[in-house]
DNA sequence: TCCATACAATACCAAATGGTATCATGTTAA
DNA sequence: TTAACATGATACCATTTGGTATTGTATGGA
């Protein structure tokens, strides 16, 4: 099924969750540390947490009593795959990034 | 305002929309044929147009009686631009991108 | 043990979204 | 002129979305 472009587009647009993932851009953090940016409960955060999860644009994982959230790249890659789909019709070269794209496998962290 | 991204982004989060790229990505089509290609009325697919225009991924030509819509690169440039934002915290070398966008001005058609 | 902490889950609400139906407007060809 | 054509605009409806409030559950320190 292509439900998973569907949720990273869908994760995307929101404001709030492109804010989120600027903050995780910068460090793991908890539920509690995210919030901490926005003006709205602990609950609202967390379903955009969720949201963002399913748009494989985070990942979260359970330490003790924390979670911590992460930036993943999986959905990034979607996003910038599908960009690079139109980049025949647009004057710009954006073949780089396609095979920039494949050859993620081996690079190291 | 930062209101051009998330009229961009809010255009892409739907399916019908992104399929209303690709069939435009072949050629500039008028409402009714776009409409065509999809099980809804044109005042459906004309208000999805209208959300395209708004996130600058299409533009939209009065020609007599038709309208002419063309696919856009300003809204694409703003979703690669975001991507890009992500490249440090991704093990992917996306500058290639950046550098392509800048020189857009000095392509030919 | 026991309580404060950090989160999970659910019910609920207002507003935005995606769609149809309907009517109005400008254009082309006979 | 006039009728069919292609689109524009608006009212309306059901569903989804973004948020709060509330309640429940597991963890860790005194």
């Amino acid at each position: 099924m292509n439900t998973e472009i569907q949720n990273t587009f869908r994760a995307l647009a929101d404001p709030t969750r492109r804010s989120i993932l600027m903050h995780l851009s910068a460090k793991e953090m908890t539920i509690a540390e995210v919030s901490a940016h926005f003006d709205m409960t602990r609950a609202a955060v967390k379903k955009h947490l969720i949201i963002l999860e399913e748009g494989e644009l985070i990942s979260a994982r359970r330490m003790g009593r924390e979670t911590l959230n992460r930036l993943e790249p999986e959905g990034l890659k979607t996003v910038a795959n599908w960009v690079n789909y139109f980049s025949g019709f647009w004057n710009i070269k954006l073949q780089n990034l396609q095979s920039a794209i494949e050859e993620e496998g081996n690079s190291k962290k």
